[in-house]
DNA sequence: AAAACTTTGCAACTCAGTTGCATAGCTTTT
DNA sequence: AAAAGCTATGCAACTGAGTTGCAAAGTTTT
């Protein structure tokens, strides 16, 4: 896990033998995924740890969690370069048939005229709709 | 209460004293309102019978509801001609000041390109920053 | 007035997320 | 190498928003 070993350190993570599996799980997502669903893709782990975990990898930019309406958050691995910043914003979609969550990296998130003296800092967006999958 | 009667019975809803107390709080906010916050405007109700008012205002198209992304959903009055179709959506915008939901009534959301075979249905666009009365 | 339906109030429950605390496992100092 | 100190882990218990069951009160229909 050489590869691994090395996002984590990257990221000023103490790569730890549970660390290693999360990313690792993570890495194989190719929708995000919610704190539940990382539990029960273990034989046995301990929810705190896992939730523990998430925000660790939150914090350090690592991942990213996604706010999509369904009442579990959802997490999902930041690219390489991400700081998180609005730059990095972009769209997140929720298929109301598979009920997967898909970052769409590509589609920035369109800019807005507020109303004056608004000052924006950040947007959440996500569409619902059907997926490539679904359709 | 003649007027708030009418609103109710045009949006099928039977007037009741409770119903048109709580049409006549939702009236008066400038912000979108909580359920929790919506308890706590009345000296003594119930949150039960105050949820589902809510829930009959919202399925009848008299309100709608907002997730802010903040873990409570807010309630809004709709515009009198809302059918809550895709053509009624519009931004909503988090102070994270003063925590106020608003209702960005005029600003529609923007269109998308989503990839090839996503099919569209619906969008939640939150706009966080500071609000007009904070800056 | 009785029967049928609707609304209200209370208590109890769900479920995601979160915290406290003790133990286990490293790392640094002596 | 042992002791001390820090970090990560595991379990249990808690929180808070939302939701449900059920009986009592209120309305409407017959
Ligand atoms: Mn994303
Ligand atoms: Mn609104
Ligand atoms: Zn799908
Ligand atoms: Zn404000």
């Amino acid at each position: 896990m050489k590869e691994t070993d090395n996002k984590l350190t990257m990221r000023n993570i103490k790569p730890t033998a549970m660390r290693e599996l999360v990313l690792k799980v993570l890495s194989e997502q190719k929708s995000a995924i919610s704190l539940l669903e990382l539990e029960q893709k273990f034989e046995k782990a301990d929810k705190t740890t896992l939730y523990r975990t998430l925000k660790t990898f939150e914090e350090n930019k690592l991942i990213h969690s996604i706010d999509d309406g369904t009442g579990s958050v959802k997490y999902a691995l930041c690219k390489e370069t991400c700081e998180c910043n609005p730059s990095d914003l972009h769209v997140h979609f929720l298929c109301t048939k598979c009920k997967h969550t898909f970052c769409l990296n590509d589609i920035a998130i369109p800019n807005l005229t507020l109303p004056a003296n608004f000052k924006l800092e950040t947007i959440n967006m996500v569409v619902k709709g059907i997926c490539a999958n679904c359709k």
